[in-house]
Order: structure tokens, then sequence, then C-alpha cells
DNA sequence: GCGACTCGTGAGAGCGCTCTCTCGAATGAT
DNA sequence: ATCATTCGAGAGAGCGCTCTCACGAGTCGC
């Protein structure tokens, strides 16, 4: 039975070839241990020579397994990929994290309503092992779907309300104090914000951190203006701050992009920065370092969201148990903005 | 606490609520026109009730199809990743058009030398239909391998040597030398370029847009630096081109990044930004509006490039021919830089 | 009214793989 | 020497789907 084979190899041309058996190949494919050296080698020279690689859909047919896991960046996601570098950055971490373990990465990109169902139904269809979910608004039904569906879910940013699948977060509040510390210290009394969209956590929680600083100023009042953490929003909701009180001697955007923004104001309007009005953002994004000034900003470990992400998913896929909640530290990374 | 119910249902399972075969069911899922009408209502009401899902694998065990489409961002791309918008813009591009065409969008990050093994394998395991391959070195022989290796593939950017898959591409030089045009319209006449990396074609091409432009100016000779499309290289670039020529009257970037740079150390400088010198970068990204002052640059459409990989990808797969190449037109948008 | 066609439907053969079960041979205990 | 035990390897049964082929029942022509 000396055949050429016609098409790819399967694992019978293999066996064949090694004058083995598909059972015996199959174990050497799959790295099992109870297979004689010998006989080994010979299938691992056979595979290399005839190019044999599984054929996946079969492989998972049987093992009801894909090892490919979804990335989900739903509507308010992709509306602010095109110029932030949260996203670019967490799709790095979660890639570099699942190609290590031999993972492929599915980015479903949620543009429309429309999307929603043919999400539910790809993940339905078992296509993937897992979901990380790049939520941003909280009152976002699809983790709850997802969860109902029995599928291994992680989100990035913690739900609006009761979480209800584990997720990855960071010190937003805490971030926020210290940045509004340093403000103060600094002698710095009329701090406003420029607040994100109040339906997602992260905006909500840099305003309650901005809040909560204040306190240490007896008698200040808020100054809040709401943004939508792009660059427009900073600009004209700086405008609207300075026309609200003139007087401001420093501002906390709940975005570097929005803080960007407002040093554009600032600067049209005749403001020196950090002189007359401190700036501090949020994000530590790349393009902060190259501001006019250099932005002063609350890191957050962008990259090492999208790591975690990962590892989370691939724990619950592995049927391992995680926590809840994984909060990773912010820190106050101090330029010359403030 | 997720209860895996008594299993998904299958086709088996459909056929039987509904009274039917197998093939029968199939037929409606996969909408044949073969089937009495009154039979195909009651097999799709018995999909809708049991929420029945075709299984991909097994579909694709037969069909030798996996609807899916693998997006690779080799080794460059991904560096430029973080802070650009030219990936995320891409990729946006090409999932838009997968997703009305219900194909999947696999990612392939290409970050280390590894990964080129890897991709191969991954697609030579058939795991995807066709490759979107966003390459940026010219050198890369990844694109050859794929097509080699018999998969259809499209790639963004024509390749540095010979074209051997079609490509999407964007009328580089033509768009320098109409931003070169302008400049000199200006009455500049010492124009400087910071170019990008010579190992890409784009690259090459915005310079040799700059060296033609310049041929309008005779006499005028050529001053060049090489940076790396990123924001710090064109910081860098600038200052080299400044020394070298402290009488500089314009500079045309190759990246909107790096004429951001140049034009933070022509302000550091005391230049005056269009006055003493002009700037002019390229690549349009949302960035551009917002530096001081609004950049004057080359737009390209960076989110149909994605579009039309994907449309390509998806005729090259559904057995179309499809043009060697396609080069879309870039423009000048004129806003205070130059 | 009978062969010749449609036309809708079902039976059944795989796609390439994993995994359980079984079996033969080699080893160890008695 | 015999019987139990271990261990490597093969046979074979599917995983859920598509698709070819065959078949029964209507429809038409003459």
């Amino acid at each position: 039975m000396n055949e050429t084979p016609a098409g790819r190899p399967t694992l019978e041309t293999v066996a064949r070839a090694a004058g083995a058996s598909r059972a015996t190949v199959s174990r050497v494919v799959n790295g099992s241990t109870t297979v004689r050296p010998d006989v080994a080698e010979s299938i691992r020279r056979a595979i290399v020579d005839l190019g044999y690689v599984p054929n996946p859909a079969a492989r998972s047919l049987v093992t009801q397994r894909t090892d490919s896991i979804a990335l989900i960046l739903p509507e308010s996601a992709t509306r602010v990929f095109s110029d932030d570098a949260f996203f670019p950055g967490v799709i790095r971490g979660v890639g570099e994290v699942l190609e290590k373990a031999d993972k492929q990465l599915v980015l479903l990109l949620a543009s429309t309503r429309s999307s929603h169902d043919r999400i539910l139904r790809y993940v339905h269809s078992r296509t993937v092992d897992g979901v990380v979910l790049a939520s941003m608004h909280g009152a976002d039904t699809l983790p709850e779907e997802l969860r109902a569906a029995g599928v291994p879910v992680v989100t990035s940013g913690r739900p609006l309300g009761e979480a209800t699948v584990p997720y990855i977060d960071v010190e937003h509040a805490s971030g926020v104090e210290a940045a509004m510390e340093h403000l103060v210290g600094l002698g710095r009394r009329r701090i406003a914000t420029i607040a994100g969209p109040r339906d997602m956590v992260a905006g909500r929680e840099r305003l309650a951190g901005y809040l909560t600083g204040l306190q240490a100023l007896p008698g200040a009042v808020s100054l809040v203006e709401e943004g939508d953490f792009m660059r427009q929003s900073g600009i004209d909701a700086m405008e609207r701050l300075l026309e609200r009180d003139p007087g401001i001697d420093a501002v906390f955007a709940a975005s570097d992009l929005m803080a960007d923004g407002a040093l554009r104001t600032l600067r049209r309007l005749g403001r020196r920065v950090p002189d007359d009005v401190a700036v501090i953002g949020f994000d530590d994004v790349e393009a902060a370092r190259f501001t006019d000034p250099p932005l002063t900003t609350v890191h957050q470990p962008i990259h090492e969201i999208g790591t975690r992400l990962a590892e989370q998913i691939l724990r619950l896929v592995a049927g391992e148990e995680v926590e809840a909640s994984i909060v990773l530290p912010t820190r106050l990374v101090i330029r010359e903005s403030a």
C-alpha cells in the first residue's frame, strides 16, 4: 500500500507511513508517554516528512474544545477605538498570553445592535471555549447573557450593577484621590473635573475619586463637566468649566485624551499650564508624554489588564476557580502639567 | 449554577422534534428551497424551540470551510500598535465587512520570531479560509510562504520586492507630491523631510514623493533624516534637521506622529509654525486635528484599506479572481501647520 | 392507462479525530 | 513452571454535520 496521499495528510496517512495505528499516532501527537520511544520517534519523523498538521475541526468535534477565545469589544469600545491606546493595549496583552497558551484569539467587534444576537449565536455554537468581554457600558446585558449560556466569561471593568462574572479592573478612585492630593499639595484650591460618561463605571468611579479628594479642601465646591473620554469633549468641557468659574486653578480630566483637549482650550484662552491651571489626566497613554506640557496623569496598567484577562479566562476554561475580581493598582505619574 | 443540559440539541434532536429527517433539517438550516413550506416551517419552529445552533466544527469537517479569516499583524505592526490609529482603523474596517459576510475574524499577533512558525502551522491546519496580512516590512517572507501553502492571501501595503499576492495600498508618492507642491506654492524653499524606515514600502515611497516634489525647486538640496514613524523619532529627527540646517522653512514628515514630534521640537526651539517652519504630516489620524497648530497632512483612507482588504479576501475565498492590486487615493488636508 | 419525469424526502456514508476497550506480550510473584 | 499484573498498541465506535443517491408519490404526455 504505497499510495501517495492525495490531499492533506491525515492521521491515517501518518499511521500507514510509520507502520503504526491511528490511535498511536494520535497518542504521539497529543504527547502521551505510553508510546515506546522508537515507535514515537518514527511517527514523529513521518509527521515531519508528510507535513502533517492536525485538523482542528475534527479534533474539536470530539473533544468539545476549540482552543480559541473570543475577545468582544462592544459598541462603546470601538467608538473610542480609533484614537485611544486602551483597546489596542488590551488586545496586545490578551494576544500575548493566549499565544503562549497556544489558543486562538477571535475578535468580535460589536459595533451595532444587531451584533448582539450574532455574538450570542456565535457563543452558543461553542466555537470558542471562553469569552473576554471588554465591556464599558455598565448597563450591558451581554455578560449576564453569556454567563447564562454557560460559557466562561471574564470582563474588563466592573459592571455597573452587581457583578455576575469575574472581572479585572483598576483602582480608579484611589488613583484619582492621589491626583487630588497632589493638586491640593500644590496649593490648588479651585479644582474642577472633566468627568467621563456616567453610564460607565470608569466614569463614575473617577468622579467619585474627585469628590472624595475634594473633601480635603474644606468648603470647596465641586465643579463638574461631563465628557465622553474623547479629545473634543475635553476641549468643550474645559470651555464650559472656565465659563462657569474663570478662577479655576486645577482640573482633573478622567482621560488623557480629554486632558489633552483641556490643555488645548487652556492654551487658546491664554492660561499657562501649570502656572495658572494645573492639569492631570487619567490613563497614561503614550501620547501623554508628548502633550505640551507633558501630562501628569494617573497611570493604569493597560497591558496588564489584557494579560490578566487572558490568564483568568484560561483558568476558567481549564475548569479552575478564579477570584471574583482583580483590581490592579494605579499610580500618579508626575510630569509637567501639574 | 451552570447545569449542562442533557446536551446541546443536534440536527438529530431537531429532526425528531419536527418529525423529519436529519437531511431535511439540514436543508432548512442551509436555506435549500426544495423543502415543502409547511415542513420547513415546523422545522424552523423546532429549531427556535430547542435553541438549536449548528456545530461549526462538525460542519467544517465535512465542508472543508471554516468561515473565518485570519488577520495577521506582524512584528513591526504591533510595535506601532500602541499609539497609532492605523491598525485599529484597519481592524475595524476588516471586522465590519467580515461581520456582514458572517465570517469570523481571527487575530494573529506576530510579535516574536517564533510566531512565524506558529502562524504557518495554523494556516496549514486550515482553521481559516483566508489570510489578511497587514504587512509592513517589505522583506517579510510570510506572504509568499502563505501563498505557497495554498491559502488565499491579501496584504496591506505593496511588498518591497515583487508582489506575489494581491495587495491594497495607497498612493503614497502622489500624496506627498501634492504636499510638496503646496509647500512650494507657499514660497518655501528649504524643505526637509523626516522619512520612515527604508525597509518599509511606505517609508520608501513617501521619501520618493519628497524627492520628486523637490525637483520643482531648481537647485534645492534634499534634507533627509530617518525616523520609525513614532513620535519620539520625529522629535529627534527634527533636532538633527535643524542642526544640519537652521534655515529650514518647511518639513514633510512621513507620519502624523513624527510630524507631531517635529512640532514639539520646533516649539521648544522657538520656531513658529507655520510662520517660520511649515509642517506637513502623513496619515491624517484623529490626533492630527488636535496638534498645535492643527496639522496639515496627507489623508489616507485607513478604514477603507480595511474594508477593501476584507472584500478582496472574501472574493478570493469564494474562488473569484481579484485585481493584483488596488491603490487607493490620498489627498492633502490643509489645516494650519502649512 | 403506462412509462417517463419531476420533486420532496430519507438512508447512509463518510469528514478526521479522540478515547474506551480489548488484547497480546512482557514482567513479576509464587 | 503457572498465574497475576503491567504496559504498549490496535480496533472500533462515535462526535455532528453535509451530500450523494435512491426511492416513493405525484404529474404529465400520448
